[in-house]
DNA sequence: GCCAACGTTGGC
DNA sequence: GCCAACGTTGGC
């Protein structure tokens, strides 16, 4: 059990997406950077993950959803109609990886960027880190933690 | 829309 | 293997 935090911009794919259809999946595909994608790989069902909305008006993480499915290789990349299709990937040498992943919580507010930048839990995350350009982050337990208690002082 | 920071590409 | 050029990310 293991835990995450993803970016997305809420235009292709927000938390309201998730909480739509609670009993259903996302696949999240299109990650195409190489760090992400161990972390990807690294992903196991039932591990949970803040879902992050950037490059938006409410900057900051949403919710939460969880691994429904773990790394299989993501469709996408063979497709030429797709914005994410590699042309160096084959079905039988796969350069990038998706999961499933399924609706668990939604905050009442938006946790903000600049609420995460206070946190002392969080001073060496890579998400508060100027430049930090990973779309997939891990998250260790306190770090976790950290962000839950205070998205429910803020509610 | 701007631009700093970063990852990737490709010539050498 | 170096590194300049380029494209992308993402906050502001």
């Amino acid at each position: 059990m293991a835990y995450w935090l993803m970016k997305t911009e809420p235009d292709e794919c927000s938390i309201d997406d998730f909480a739509a259809d609670p009993a259903s999946t996302i696949r999240w595909d299109g990650v195409r950077n190489y760090q992400a994608r161990n972390f990807i790989r690294d992903m196991v069902v039932g591990d949970e993950v803040f879902i992050y909305h950037s490059s938006c008006k409410q900057i900051g993480i949403a919710g939460v959803v969880k691994v429904a499915a773990s790394a299989y290789p993501d469709p996408s990349q063979f497709d030429p109609s797709s914005p994410y299709w590699d042309a160096k990937s084959t079905p039988r040498n796969p350069r990038w990886d998706a999961v499933d992943l399924r609706f668990v919580t939604k905050f009442k507010t938006v946790l903000s960027l600049e609420q995460l930048k206070k946190l002392p839990d969080l001073i060496d995350n890579p998400l508060v880190r100027k430049g930090n350009r990973l779309s997939v982050i891990p998250f260790s337990e306190s770090e976790w933690q950290a962000v839950l208690k205070t998205s429910n002082n803020i509610e």
